[in-house]
DNA sequence: GTATATGCAAAGGTTTTGCACAGCC
DNA sequence: GGCTGTGCAAAACCTTTGCATATAC
């Protein structure tokens, strides 16, 4: 019954190459961001690893938001409502937010490789269409004529 | 000597058509944004604000800019730095900001035409590419390899 | 005179920072 | 035991809001 292998262990073992320390605060804040799918904001971390470990600072979860970041964990996208945190390997695709009804989409890479390819032809400059979001009128908010 | 008409005109008429008043910070305000190009930030705009009306307040900054944005005189968009501001009408443009060094460059709306058909056939949406801006590297930070 | 705009002060929210102490290795 | 990580408290920002007063019309 003993799990031999959950998704923390590897990114753990990797602060741990690191020479960082295993504190259970640390500990608690990977394994809920493990568990996360999809947009993590500092705030709501926070309040989820709380109810895992009462008490853990704010400032503690922005330091590891850090630490994650330069240890290539995580990376960080600007939406409307501020920035926000994803796995660097499930966020590796473009955001798209209705600015009229809040309905979130996104492309995959793959699907947006058409766009890098636009644009780095146009100027000397590699795109990184992950890190901000892509504002727009969703169908339904375009109206229903068309 | 007199000015017949400066810039600032046709949008404190187009504030007054509105039904709304001409004060001194009102004035300033506008002033100072239709005198800048680019990118206009509140803070910044406070300040230089100041310079012409003392004692402007930090709160009517805030109120001038979201009115503009009602009356179609300005946009905002968001940049790593946070959110900001931009003439409408000059601000047809894609953003492109070097993640490494801070290089920023410009597409116009006409170059990114292609951009926006690409994703408008990809889903049903209807990017505004001008919202947000886009990271990347710049030529330079890309490396002198390539 | 009246409705609107401003200033002021306070609050709200997020994020950062300095410092002393706790605790991992 | 030494150094790193954390909590705490405060501060730094940026932005918003309620209310009384000033003022444009």
């Amino acid at each position: 019954m003993q799990a031999t292998s959950n998704p923390s262990d590897s990114v753990l073992g990797l602060l741990k190459a690191g020479g960082l320390r295993m504190t259970p605060q640390r500990r608690a804040i990977v394994a809920e961001i493990m568990a996360t799918k999809g947009h993590i904001s500092p705030t709501d971390l926070a309040r989820r690893v709380r109810a895992r470990v009462p008490g853990v600072n704010a400032s503690t979860i922005y330091r590891t938001l850090d630490l994650l970041e330069e240890y290539g964990v995580l990376s960080h996208a600007h939406l409307e409502a501020g920035a926000e945190y994803h796995h660097r390997a499930e966020g590796r695709h473009v955001h798209l937010t209705c600015s009229n009804c809040g309905w979130e989409d996104a492309l995959s890479l793959q699907e947006a490789g058409a766009l890098q390819k636009l644009i780095s032809k146009h100027r000397a400059f590699s795109p990184d269409l992950t890190h901000f979001a892509i504002s727009g009128l969703c169908g339904s908010c375009r109206g229903p004529s068309r």
